[in-house]
DNA sequence: ATAGGGTTAG
């Protein structure tokens, strides 16, 4: 049998494809070609052999043809070509058309070219079926070539070759070329085609030109299920979610039955937009119709099922359904990524009989939504050593994975790869490419990058990533800046959830509860206050304000609440030091059904420090319960918050056996907790002990050196004490500077330790001294043990009197009405003599005083503080490595009570 | 079917 046939020579050597594409319109239009287009019939089926006048031997071209189509046996295909070329047949079109056929479904689109190209007269049918196969498989330029010669050449373009040049605009998404068609299409009257009309929908609708779509639909006169499946899917590129469902009623309404496409463009709906119960009644539907496990159908209920189900419900349905392609098997993958079953991802990946360049996207991306960005980067690294097809989806999940492990020199290497390899051109990786920069700690890399934006599509996000980066690192008038210019550009950036959410997150950091309103504003009208994430946002901002009341109202009001909403909710009763509260938020988020994470339990673990009566039973039972009930093993920061409240509570016998039982080695926030704790309950046998495994454990770290500092200063070696602290600077170990602030009129008034830069700060000062001797008759008495320089007793006190908290609420008691309660921020915790200090000023002016610091609120009013004075100095979390400690303002979070 | 930025905790 033979093999392989040499093609003939192409009929047109000199004619090259065309590679650019002139307008239709200019195109000359060939003479008329009085043979009547064959419309009759789809161009490439073109069966009855019986009627050829060739043989109608049973090893005729045609049949063997067929047969070779039949039994996808390319070798017998082959064969036929021979006979056909034996039987000198092969200048016939109709065979020839046949051929074409055979090779096109067999996937041999370069042996069909060659067939196509010994035909000395291709016909309409050998056009359109060439243009077809080379739309669908992503190569516009041949087909639009084609197109062209085929009007060159005189064949009238027929359905079939709209239908195949539309497709192929679809496929490189040019709406220019396809409206062009469009014009084409209606001139020569193939517009009243159903076929043609649908490819034009389809073309506008993932164009993104609704409108255009909308106008042809409705001008049809002849509509099918496909029509309206086009239009409902438009509608899913609007993001028009509820239009989709009001659609397919109406379809129905018109008679006419969904089918699976329907279906599932409806699941898509629901998954994208906010139809849980919607994707539901689908599904029963589609149970109901039988269509439950036809494949696109079942497709869009996994991806329904990962948005609004469980890992259940999406592995249910993928595994009954019969038939599953690579969209299937990537769903299933990207399923359990979102559920977090990371193991169970990558087994599905394993098993797959087949992956794409999407699978490799989607596994990479799911490393990245679960944290392994080591593992991402190992994938990506697998990729490019096999020579894998890469695209932007796999640039920017690799620099996502980057910015995860946040390691210098590897984003270093990555960002010279995109450069060297020249992928830097779309928006979406540099967009990546700066938000990898900023967290990697290469924020002036960053910054150059933004200022020399090219692409104006991601700049919001690359907006949002730029004062995020800002933000994290303690930058936050930096932040607020950035964020000004976004709004006072000439094209200024419409805020989305993200930079909502964002933007609220630095109000409520920085206190700054007006800008927060307007904000908040901004969400309702924008309908962003709808978003999950940005109402937690808007939350978080008014408890951190200190607007509890504002906060809860708002939270009742919230349309749903998932994890994070109840673990914000617990923490604004915690920073409020009601910690009985906090524990009522945690049965009702039992009652209420929702899981709880691991931040939940160092939120309610750490509100039995702030209960009414001893919960050291409660908060044991919780740590209990957390391996035990919901299956999350303690981190040694829930050790350290159990330490934090058995100390507190006295329990230092239970304490020491937890530390003895842990699992791993304890680490320094364990030790400061319990350091802490032994301050406050004056038990100085311990806290040695903690304070030498602090020693021991962390010599580097700022707070064991002012540790140190404090031990030396209050046996009154000061050499020694400032010989660390100069060694302490040396290393570089200094942090961000200790500061308060309040704010008035949208203006934040900041100051720092001793600070004369405010314009009124000769008021402020004689205010304040007045003050303290008002405090000092009332029987206030300054607390010299909280500074730590090396000056005379009568300095020490000018030291002390103008920490910043003191400065920053006398300006607040000048600026703010009799009623009004003073407010101020404290980027560190306040230190004791201030915190004394408050409590007669308080008392002394009758105003009420609300202090916010590193630990939470601290209210005062009438000379009693909300937090009792049991103040923790490490926040309420006792993991706080504190960064504060060693600041120029003295106010210190180590006091050397205990030495 | 796959991608960026944030919200709770630090």
């Amino acid at each position: 049998m033979a093999t392989t046939i040499p093609p003939p020579p192409s009929p047109f050597p000199h004619m090259k494809p065309l590679l650019s594409l002139s307008p239709l319109s200019s195109l000359s239009l060939p003479p008329f070609n009085p043979k009547p287009p064959n419309v009759s019939s789809s161009p490439l089926t073109q069966p009855n052999p019986t009627h050829h006048h060739h043989s109608p031997s049973p090893f005729a071209p045609r049949r063997l043809l067929r047969l070779a189509v039949d039994r996808r046996d390319l070798d017998l295909g082959r064969a036929a070509h021979a006979a056909a070329v034996k039987a000198q047949d092969i200048e016939d079109t109709r065979l020839g058309n046949a051929l074409i056929s055979m090779y096109l479904k067999l996937g041999r689109l370069s042996d069909a070219r060659k067939a196509f190209d010994a035909l000395p007269s291709p016909d309409v049918a050998s056009f359109s079926s060439l243009i077809s196969a080379y739309a669908k498989c992503g190569r516009p330029v041949e087909a639009a070539g084609l197109f062209c010669r085929m009007r060159f050449l005189g064949v009238e373009p027929n359905e079939f070759s709209f239908v195949a040049i539309l497709t192929s605009c679809i496929r490189q998404l040019d709406g220019r070329l396809g409206s062009q068609v469009h014009a084409f299409a209606v001139k020569t009257d193939h517009c009243s085609c159903v076929h043609v009309s649908n490819a034009l929908l389809g073309v506008y609708v993932k164009c993104g030109c609704a409108s255009a779509a909308d106008q042809l639909f409705g001008e049809m006169v002849e509509r099918d299920v496909s029509s309206w499946n086009a239009v409902m899917l438009g509608m899913v590129e609007e993001c028009r979610y509820d239009e989709v469902f009001r659609l397919f009623n109406l379809m129905q309404m018109e008679g006419y039955h969904g089918d699976g496409f329907s279906l599932s463009t409806l699941l898509t709906a629901a998954a994208h937009g906010f139809g849980g119960a919607g994707g539901e009644a689908v599904h029963a539907y589609a149970l109901k119709i039988g269509l439950e496990l036809d494949l696109s159908v079942g497709n869009a209920l996994v991806g329904f099922y990962t948005q609004f189900g469980c890992v259940e419900d999406v592995a249910d349905v993928f595994w009954r359904m019969p038939i599953k392609d690579v969209t299937s098997w990537t769903g299933m993958l990207t399923g359990y990524m979102e559920f977090g079953m990371v193991e169970s991802a990558v087994d599905i990946f394993d098993q797959m009989p087949e992956r794409n360049c999407v699978t490799y996207n989607a596994l990479l991306a799911g490393y990245c939504h679960n944290g392994e960005g080591a593992r991402g980067l190992d994938l990506f690294r697998h990729i490019l050593e096999n020579d894998l097809e890469i695209s932007d989806f796999t640039l920017t999940s690799a620099i996502n994975a980057c910015g995860m492990v946040s390691d210098l020199k590897t984003s270093e290497q990555v960002h010279a790869f995109m450069i060297k390899s020249g992928c830097k051109s779309s928006s979406w990786v540099e967009a990546a490419l700066l938000d990898m920069c900023a967290k990697c700690g290469r924020i002036e890399d960053a910054e150059k990058m933004f200022t020399s934006w090219a692409h104006e599509e991601s700049f919001p996000v690359a907006w949002t990533s730029l004062i995020c980066a800002h933000s994290r690192c303690g930058l936050h008038f930096e932040a607020l800046h950035l964020f000004q210019t976004g709004l006072r550009r000439d094209d200024p950036v419409v805020m989305d959830a993200f930079a909502l959410a964002m933007i609220l997150g630095l109000c409520g950091t920085l206190g700054f509860v007006e800008l927060g309103q307007q904000l908040h504003c901004v969400a309702t009208k924008s309908g962003l206050l709808s978003d999950v994430e940005v109402g937690n946002a808007l939350f978080s901002m008014y408890a951190k304000c200190g607007r509890l009341e504002d906060a809860t109202s708002l939270f009742s009001q919230m349309p749903q609440h998932d994890t994070v909403s109840w673990n914000a909710l617990i923490m604004a009763y915690l920073i409020h030091r009601q910690g009985d509260k906090a524990l009522d938020v945690w049965d009702s988020m039992n009652m209420v059904g929702v899981k709880p994470d691991f931040i939940t339990f160092l939120l309610v673990i750490s509100a039995c420090r702030y209960t009414r009566s001893n919960s050291v039973d409660v908060c044991h039972k919780l740590f209990q319960s957390m391996e035990s009930s919901y299956n999350i093993i303690p981190t040694s920061e829930h050790y350290s918050a159990m330490v934090d409240v058995l100390g507190y509570w006295g329990s230092f016998d239970e304490a020491e056996q937890l530390i003895k039982n842990m699992p791993s080695k304890p680490n320094a926030s364990v030790w400061r907790a319990l350091l802490d704790s032994c301050r406050l309950r004056s038990n100085m046998t311990l806290g040695r002990q903690a304070a030498q495994s602090l020693l021991e454990l962390e010599p580097q770290d700022p707070s064991t050196y002012v540790l140190i500092s404090n031990l030396y200063s209050a046996s009154g070696r000061w050499h020694c004490s400032e010989k660390v602290r100069q060694d302490m600077r040396e290393k570089g170990l200094q942090k961000h500077p200790v500061r308060s602030w309040i704010t008035h009129h949208s203006t934040m008034h900041s100051f720092y330790a001793r600070d004369r830069s405010h314009p009124q700060s000769k008021d402020i000062y004689s205010a304040l001294d007045i003050l303290i001797l008002e405090c000092m008759k009332a029987g206030y008495e300054p607390d010299t043990c909280f500074v730590l320089h090396e000056v005379e007793e009568y300095q020490k006190k000018n030291f002390l009197f103008y920490h910043s908290a003191k400065l920053a609420v006398v300006y607040g008691l000048l600026i703010s009405g009799p009623d009004q309660p003073v407010r101020v921020v404290k980027n560190i915790h306040l230190c004791g003599d201030c915190h004394a200090f408050m409590k007669y000023v308080s008392s002394v002016t009758g105003r009420e005083i609300s202090v916010r610091d590193a630990s939470g609120f601290h209210n005062f009013r009438a000379g009693v503080c909300s937090c009792g004075d049991y103040w923790s100095e490490l926040g309420y979390s006792s993991s706080t490595s504190d960064q504060s400690v060693l600041q120029p303002d003295g106010c210190m979070t180590v006091r050397e009570t205990l030495f």
